[in-house]
DNA sequence: TTGCAACTACGAACCGCTTCGTATATATTT
DNA sequence: AAATATATACGAAGCGGTTCGTAGTTGCAA
């Protein structure tokens, strides 16, 4: 799969919380929480190139095409993650993990949520 | 603090690994493990721009100048997790570290190191 | 001491990504 | 029907990062 860029990414995720949407909407939402704001041709255009690599499909059928996300947000985060696990820390996960606990406290839920993970792959690990 | 880019971080792997070294050297270790080889003139030249940049400091008493990292290893690790995180994970660590442990099976050391970390961040909150 | 090897310095080309102006077409409003 | 608003398409400029050729310098060997 092509790997995203930043601002492809950011599209993405905005297609990913809202699903489907007009270049409009997404250039509002992308401006939304921007000191900068960006025109909106610009998204236009990394909308057309992102169409042209697969990373969205589009609905032409009306004059305001329609913009869908055509990769899983789950297979395009674990995409990144590898590329960055392998830039960052020499490809340990382990490493990253606990870089990021390690990192500024978490709560008690993000630490039990994690925990009963942990669980489950050893089990699963128990079991084969 | 100045994030290094791709090549730069790959530079300052080897000298964190190896501690200070020459242009030369970092040359050679960055194509040991390469298809396509970096020039020496390329390799010469980041490193300078990352003396400009602080990334590194360089001793030039002798003719072969020696570069260090300037930067600690975790410090940058962190601050490029976090860039990261808030790009990829719409800044949730937790969602990170589900991703990174759900991807392919973790080994039962892993799943332990990982265990004994949770404990102390525990074992700290409680203690305030 | 002459020539070769290794080093630094630097400019320029190049590349992918981003940004936007402008042209053009299509709706909508007056 | 004319004016206005809203779309898409596209070229080109700008920018940061990368890559390398080449010039100039310094050490070393024949």
């Amino acid at each position: 799969m092509q790997a995203p860029t930043e601002s492809e990414l950011a599209i993405l995720q905005v297609l990913w919380d809202e699903g489907p949407l007009t270049v409009r909407r997404v250039n509002e939402r992308l401006n939304d929480d921007a000191e900068r704001p960006i025109g909106y041709t610009t998204t236009l255009k990394i909308m057309q190139l992102m169409a042209d690599k697969g990373l969205v499909n589009r609905d032409v059928s009306n004059r305001s095409h329609v913009y869908a996300a055509a990769v899983a947000q789950e297979r395009t985060q674990k995409n990144l993650l590898r590329r960055f696990v392998d830039k960052t820390f020499g490809g340990s996960r382990t490493q990253l993990v606990l870089r990021a606990l390690g990192e500024s406290n978490p709560s008690a839920e993000e630490l039990q949520a994690i925990k009963q993970l942990i669980e489950q792959l050893e089990k699963a690990k128990r079991n084969g």
